[in-house]
DNA sequence: ATGCCTTCGCCTCGAAGA
């Protein structure tokens, strides 16, 4: 069972290459991120054509969230409990579902922009709200795989230059401790459990030779509850979709979990 | 090493990303 989650950075944009990686690697599930595409223009049926069922949540020009599927898709959710009623003006950032007896949830974190912003309080009450939904809708007794951009780099490993970063958003200590206040659900990051490595990046800037140089932060995880962090096997991160041509400024990472 | 890139939209430049 292999769940992945990649920000492709425009699902049109990418959409050979998230079809070569199904070929490649075949994920039970591929969630997304920054679809950046309305629901009446999501490219369904070239990826129900490679043999998945699919759900998606997208907006113009920003956010958007999608799970892919090799099997059934059960009860999906949009967004948070507490988002407005009727919301036209939701920002499209989580999309929950049960696959294979998983609970799933696909998230793309605010980014905040910089810290000290209106967007910084945003993403930091993000944050809260999501731990609040894990708190309502979810339980860490059962096998619940929270994945996405979290946009925050948890610690100096995370990061390739620490002293430059230091206190610049995604990685200033608030948004450590927000997200770490969201593991304090019950989820582990899952790469640290065979990797605890420095110098592991999922995503780098597009400009300044920054993906040549490898000069990245890792600010997508894979985040498992004790009984999905006990079946999981590996965690790869998909760090040859970097050199590719036209890629996403973030790869793919793709957990591994034993049957049970 | 803070956009020297990229995507999208709407009206081929601006906004946003991290």
């Amino acid at each position: 069972m292999k769940i992945t989650t990649w920000n492709v950075n425009g699902i049109r944009a990418r959409l050979t290459h998230v079809i070569d990686f199904l070929r490649e690697h075949q994920p039970d599930v591929l969630c997304l991120q920054e679809t950046k595409v309305t629901d009446d223009l999501f490219p369904r049926e070239p990826l129900e054509d490679e043999g998945y069922e699919v759900t998606f949540w997208g907006e113009k020009g920003y956010n958007g969230v999608a799970i892919l599927a090799a099997n059934a898709i059960e009860d999906v959710r949009r967004g948070f409990p507490d988002d407005p009623q009727g919301g036209k003006d939701v920002e499209r950032r989580a999309l929950a579902a049960t696959i294979d007896g998983f609970r799933i949830l696909d998230l793309y974190v605010v980014n905040g922009q910089e810290v000290g912003s209106d967007k910084y309080a945003h993403k930091l009450d993000w944050m809260r709200r999501l731990r609040s939904y894990l708190d309502a809708a979810f339980s860490a007794q059962d096998d619940v795989v929270v994945v996405g951009d979290f946009n925050v780099a948890l610690d100096d490993r995370d990061v390739h230059d620490p002293a430059w970063w230091r206190g610049k958003i995604l990685c200033s200590q608030p948004e450590r401790d927000a997200m770490r206040n969201v593991m304090a659900f019950g989820l582990e990051d899952s790469l640290r459990r065979f990797r605890p490595e420095a110098g592991i990046y999922t995503w780098w800037h597009y400009s300044g030779g920054a993906v040549q140089k490898d000069a990245g932060l890792r600010i997508d995880y894979v985040l498992s509850s004790p009984s999905a962090a006990a079946r999981c096997t590996d965690v790869i991160v998909h760090d040859d979709e970097r050199l590719k041509n036209g890629p996403s400024d973030h790869v793919p990472v793709t957990a591994v979990y034993r049957e049970r």
